[in-house]
RNA sequence: GGGCCGUUAGCUCAAUCAGGCAGAGCAGUGGACUCUUAAUCCAUUGGUUGUAGGUUCGAUUCCUACACGGCCCA
């Protein structure tokens, strides 16, 4: 229902919550109904509105456009204004008005699709005197549809001479100021949507997301691995040490959880036969936010049989060096001031050697408990009476070694204890054949060959229970589904996880996740 | 969780340091204008200064708490 109309129409044109209080003891300005409070402008626009309404249908769907502004752009810039005129190209063509130079009898203004811009010439004389001075009361914003010939303006434009103009989409709300845009950071993240249409970047950002989705995609499927989906609802959260969200099944009355990682279900698939396969999934963390943590994020995971570590970190390289070749052009990247050239050899370094390079004074005493102990506490870093010497490693790792971690370096051999997914180094059982990929200080893949006894899994099931039982609440469940099917027998294998939303951060130059996630999670807003 | 910074018209920003009538540009409205492109020219509307308190003759400005966001730290 139009309000605006429900009024009467005023005098002035106002809505009662403009202005005066009209009666009443209700204070203005406040919400009602849910309802934001309604400036003059909108007022102003809704009235609008309201007259086409009186006109007919206001919200028409039958305009069909022929053509897209960057196609036109593409073929016709080049032909001059006397070769236009001679083809006399007619096109229709549809988009958000962004801009608009209105004079007495002609006008001008630019219209955005999703492939670009064009410029309209709007003449009197030739679209009527009436659809003139509807025109002229359009608003930037609006969306719009318009027919006729192609043609050059005297500064050389590529332009359509109108002869057809409807207006598809009245706009309530106006933009932001055409030439800035958007400044504030909240407002580009809650209104999405208006960020989009103003803002260049915000739109090169995205499109570079598509493609590095799609490439991830064609990457993996020209090798032979199978596109599934697997439960984003697990009765049992699996496949990561992080907290799951809860939530519940009425009919069923039964708890479930958000996935924290797809891995568990993808390698039932292994031992179904599918031998390769991957899911671009989106898994859910009930953790902190941060520059790089969003409660839901995107990540690739990949699983091959009869493949180890090795042949995945051999995997990687390639996906993210030839990612940035396809996408960008070079496998320079340039981030944040720095430049990684994905092009060169990534090192390789084991967690001990890295450990030992920052912490010269652990050489020698890298599974030694109390000298753990004692490097944490030096580091600040707080530990359990039950963390083992794998356990704390990883803490002054993370503390330590991961931000100096420019890279791109293949960080290799973690501790069995921190790796209750991955199978052991046959020579030494205390780490497992795992790795990390890191770039400019931050963890971008993690991969490695997986557990595949059924014996060793359930083991570390029972010791992740234990942890859970102790109150380590980010410690797996003990899961005997997944225990039976690789009783059943997984082959040989190798898994992969990496992170969608980071390679697009690096691709793009983005600092913080948000800039990458269309919708990141924000707390309600305030006002 | 801690520290610092920000929040003023639809948008982008002044005014805050040292309390004294809250301003500009864009957008809007009215007018002029048939090749403009941040169109131009004339006129003009628009404010709970994030919220709630406090100090003061007087608060956008000083103080306290809170909300949201940003950066850094944990």
């Amino acid at each position: 229902m139009d309000e605006s109309t429900a009024n009467g129409g005023s005098a002035d044109g106002r809505r009662p919550e403009d202005g005066r209080p009209s009666s009443g003891s209700q204070p203005v300005g406040r919400q009602s109904a849910g309802q934001p409070t309604e400036n003059r402008l909108i007022a102003e626009r809704r009235e609008k509105l309201s007259g086409l309404r009186g006109g007919g249908n206001a919200y028409p769907n039958d305009f069909r456009r022929n053509a897209l502004a960057d196609a036109l752009q593409a073929e016709f810039s080049g032909h001059t204004g006397e070769a236009l005129e001679h083809e006399a190209v007619r096109v229709s063509v549809a988009g958000r008005m962004m801009s608009k130079r209105v004079m007495g009898k002609a006008s001008f203004c630019h219209l955005r699709d999703r492939s670009g811009q064009i410029q309209l010439f709007v003449e009197r004389d030739r679209v009527s005197a009436e659809i003139y001075q509807a025109f002229r009361t359009w608003d930037v914003g609006d969306i719009v549809g318009a027919g006729g010939n192609l043609f050059k303006t005297r500064t050389g434009e590529l332009s359509v001479r109108v002869d057809e103009l409807r207006l598809l989409v009245k706009s309530l709300r106006p933009l932001p100021e055409k030439w800035r845009g958007i400044a504030d950071r909240e407002l580009k993240l809650r209104r999405r949507y208006v960020d989009l249409l103003m803002s260049e970047e915000t739109r090169r950002v995205f499109g570079i997301r598509t493609q590095a989705v799609r490439f991830v995609r064609q990457f993996l499927d020209a090798l032979g691995f199978a596109e599934v989906e697997t439960p984003m609802m697990h009765p049992i959260p699996g496949g990561a040490i992080a907290r799951p969200f809860a939530t519940h099944h009425n009919a069923l009355d039964l708890d479930l959880y958000l996935r924290i990682a797809p891995e568990l279900y993808l390698k039932r698939l292994l031992v179904g036969g599918l031998e390769r396969v991957y899911e671009i999934n989106r898994s859910f963390r009930n953790e902190g936010i941060s520059t790089q943590h969003n409660p839901e994020f995107t990540m690739l995971e990949l699983y091959q049989a009869y493949a180890d570590y090795e042949d995945l970190i051999d995997l990687t390289r390639t996906l993210v060096r030839e990612a940035a070749g396809t996408l960008l052009g070079t496998a320079k990247v340039e981030y944040q001031g720095r430049t990684f050239d994905l092009g060169e050899p990534f090192e390789e370094l084991t967690v001990e050697d890295a450990l030992v390079r920052h912490n010269p004074e652990l050489a020698g005493d890298l599974r030694s408990v109390d000298c753990l102990r004692e490097a944490c506490e030096r580091a600040g870093i707080g530990y359990r009476p039950e963390d083992g010497a794998g356990k704390l490693q990883i803490e002054l790792f993370e503390k330590t070694v991961e931000r100096h971690l420019e890279g791109p370096v293949f960080i290799t051999r973690y501790p069995a204890e921190v790796s209750p997914l991955a199978r052991r180094n046959d020579d030494d059982p205390f780490v497992t054949d795992r790795f990390e990929l890191f770039i400019a200080g931050r963890e971008l893949a993690n991969g490695f060959s997986e557990l595949n006894d059924p014996e060793d899994q359930a083991e570390r099931f029972r010791q992740q229970a234990r942890a859970k039982s102790m109150g380590d609440e980010e410690a797996m469940y003990y899961d005997d589904d997944y225990i039976r099917a690789l009783e059943y027998g997984m082959p040989p294998a190798a898994g992969l996880g990496l992170g969608i939303d980071r390679l697009v951060m690096l691709l793009t130059d983005s600092p913080s996740i948000r800039d990458v996630i269309l919708f990141p999670h924000l707390k309600p807003e305030a006002r």
